[in-house]
DNA sequence: TACACCGCTTGACATTTTAAACCGGTGGGC
DNA sequence: GCCCACCGGTTTAAAATGTCAAGCGGTGTA
């Protein structure tokens, strides 16, 4: 209520801030998992199973809904490949979207190696990073 | 707090990934409201109701949460300003750490005024962009 | 036949975010 | 002096969101 700035309005939230794209992207990348996801996949296109792997812990339940999300946004695309027989694996790609999003994740990486380095001990800096 | 930064254990979700920065910056960054503190205090300092404003939506508890938890981090600061006589206000800024993350805000900047310009249904634009 | 993997879905549960009311204090108009 | 708006928050309970574990139909390998 304080955080308004005028608007009675019902709906509140995001809508007095008045819309704008940066918002709305903040708005997207910001859901839990996302970036590791776009993360993930910008080192190539991977399977349900595979991908939840690859992004560190997101069950699937809650990966389900957000490639959901990402698929109506573009971002990503899902395709079902439609391999030998009846089995058909779901393969998830970015779109041309979201391998712009590269960029977004290079600057977080450059921003991550230079101010949070203080790791633990004994962890040795794998890769796949 | 799979995503906890601190997190001693060497239990649990995130380690079989391999510990590396970029996944930390990441959970950082994707806790709600943090890029829009950060965009908001990328602008200038500001006291905590005007920070609540600019941010659009957030409410006062979320967002002295996220203001100690990014203050711990090193990224913002906190300063409580002795004005004339006795009305001390809170001001924050961001630490140089913070300000770099300039970049990471520009490249979602960027990547959302490219792709993200068409409207939502039922969002009215108003102005603040 | 048995067992491990595939891509999910379900339903119960835990955590996070939220609105709203409220606190003590300041400052200004009347 | 009284009223009321603003400051920087805290507290509550409820809603939204995310998670866990189990399980489904199906395949492929041994």
């Amino acid at each position: 209520m304080n955080t308004e700035l005028s608007a009675p309005g019902p709906s509140a939230t995001a809508v007095e801030k008045g819309f704008c794209p940066v918002y709305r992207a903040i708005g997207v990348l910001q859901e839990k998992w996302v970036l590791h996801i776009v993360r993930a996949l910008l080192d190539g296109e991977k399977g349900f199973n595979e991908l939840a792997r690859a992004v560190g812990g997101c069950n699937s339940a809650t990966l389900t809904q957000r490639l959901e999300h990402l698929e109506t946004l573009k971002i990503i695309d899902k395709r079902t490949e439609d391999t030998h027989g009846k089995l058909a694996r779901s393969v998830y790609t970015l779109t041309p979207v979201g391998r712009e999003l590269q960029s977004v994740i290079d600057a977080i990486d450059t921003w991550g190696r230079a101010h949070l380095q203080e790791g633990h001990p004994g962890v040795v800096s794998a890769q796949g990073c």
